[in-house]
DNA sequence: CTGAAAGCGCTAACAG
DNA sequence: CTGTTAGCGCTTTCAG
């Protein structure tokens, strides 16, 4: 149990060879004798030693780490994102550093500033509003580069799906299973340009199929649905035979709740979500919704973000979507 | 946009004083009169300058910066602990660097030496089976503090819940319940000293509560259930009634199964799980399960590491279970 | 193939 | 309250 970390020059002493050449043994060690090389290798390894990052970041200029800046773990969309987003990086030789913001933009802005102050050299981020995200601009302004994930944007690189058409085509399969009467719940708007872009999905197909307009009701948390408001929605005259969750976890709560008001889905009321994450497919009856590639996505921006590390540029990528599940969804019969 | 991020140096010559000074501005501002202070944090502020944590932890020897080992994010159980952890870590001052091993010991060795190559200066981890992990035993080697979490174990630090108590309570449950034959269901063993010391649990409450021998089986997966095990085990002259799953996404993926095989649950046969994810809660019926306080057990293995870190030692800890849930667990008529 | 020298950005002593 | 000095661990020229 060496008591201190031993250093590079340490090293260099007991092998009786240069600093540099300790370091060659380990960054460029084809230029080195077999001989050489073995004998640093093998005095290292005795005394446990790994060349420090700290010093070669500093010394080099390049940490060779990137920044993800998430809202939440608990959110297997973006736990998926993440993984997607480390397996790529350490791919490229990169290490990656994560924080979370829980959808609160002070600490998103904090979380952004340790990244920045640990000099990650890119970073992926997710946050509630492109358009109106002190972050972003924060970051813009550094001159960081950076990708944009599951956002939105003209003015920045991302990589999503296009929320506006996938949700859309739920809607579109809602009434190929004969819904008319629909219904969106989000979470609160302004925290997730997501949500409105689903929305506005959501009502653009909706009148250009000459249905109702859809009602929408807005939960004051993000995944979790209020009973209150889920009861007076569905006691209006008319109500929606279908609910259009924008996110999985808050579709799962709505069914939850459902069943508490002793509603049965699909049976009494159809239900579907939007993420597709793989919890989804285990839900019994399996939860119909919009797959969005997480992993894929994580991965995609990590690989955008690369690009541009390398000296090129991020483009901006729209992955496909799909319909996923169904069991929650009912096939209404035509009247 | 400043295209090459200015140093501290550059921010001491622009405002006119010594380096340190700069420094003491934003570690020891309470040293600086305020209008040095001022002028200086105006200067960084207008100049987007931020102290680089590569130089200070260089210098000061200290990064401030705790690793994170975690089997995958697609478990909401240690994505929970990932964040109880990170809060803990914010909150001391510290930030955090999360690497996942997929389950896989190259993987997790690998991940451990990439920690410790950015010198963090404590680590929190789940392996497999402590007792023959070989990164532990690196690590123990190379004098890191750390603090197991899940992991139980006589020779390390853990934060875990008591599994073989908790598995005993959910049998105890079961038995209230009116359930006798029971079956343990798994993945490989030998990724999971967690699945064994519950399985054991099983056993020896069975066996003290005079229970038939309950079956087990294990999975090719850890959180996906073999429909073709499960069948057979279905298929045995007295089948189980009641089948205890090692963790929640298992029984998840159990209970789907079973509904492809025509079976209900809780109508036909029973099935719980173990963790507790709050995703349980909003399946329907709700996903009877052993919760342990996943969130807690992340940030008390971060409590116990700081306190090594402050010169004191790490305890090993035994946070409280509690059955949760119980929709997937019939009351079975005493005859 | 190997070494010598310089310095990355910062802070801890020590002066004053 | 502020400055001076030195150096953390490493890599990168430039020489040889």
């Amino acid at each position: 149990m060496p008591s201190s970390r031993p250093s590079l020059v340490q090293i260099a002493e007991r092998v009786g060879v240069s600093p540099a050449t300790v370091s060659r043994a380990f960054n460029r060690p084809e230029l080195l004798s077999d001989a050489t090389r073995e004998r640093i290798l093998t005095t290292a390894r005795q005394l446990g030693f790994r060349p420090s990052k700290v010093g070669s970041s500093l010394r080099s200029g390049s940490t060779r780490t990137l920044g993800l800046l998430l809202p939440t773990m608990s959110n297997p969309v973006f736990a998926a994102c993440f993984e997607g987003a480390e397996e790529r990086a350490l791919k490229a030789g990169y290490s990656v550093m994560l924080a979370t913001t829980g959808y609160d933009s002070r600490r998103e802005r904090a979380a952004a500033h340790s990244l920045l102050d640990h000099r990650v050299e890119g970073m992926i981020l997710t946050v509630a509003d492109p358009a109106r995200s002190a972050t972003l601009a924060e970051l813009t302004a550094s001159g960081l580069p950076f990708v944009l994930a599951y956002n939105e944007s003209d003015r920045h690189p991302f990589v999503s799906v296009d929320n506006l058409a996938a949700a859309g085509d739920m809607v579109e399969h809602l009434v190929a299973s004969g819904h008319r009467r629909l219904a969106m719940i989000s979470g609160p708007l302004d925290a997730s340009d997501r949500a409105s872009k689903r929305l506005d999905g959501v009502l653009d197909r909706a009148a250009r199929l000459d249905l109702p307009a859809p009602t929408h009701v807005s939960m004051p948390r993000h995944t979790a649905a209020d009973r209150d408001r889920l009861r007076s929605l569905l006691s209006s005259p008319r109500p929606p035979t279908a609910l259009f969750c924008s996110n999985d976890l808050l579709a799962a709560s709505v069914i939850a709740e459902l069943a508490t008001l002793g509603l049965r889905v699909p049976d009494d009321l159809s239900v579907c979500g939007f993420d597709g994450m793989a919890f989804g497919a285990l839900m019994v009856p399996s939860l119909a919704s919009v797959h969005q590639p997480s992993s894929e996505i994580g991965s995609q921006a990590c690989h955008e973000l690369l690009n541009a590390l390398a000296g090129g540029s991020s483009r901006s990528v729209r992955l496909p979507h799909r319909l996923s599940g169904g069991g929650t969804v009912a096939r209404l019969p035509v009247d």
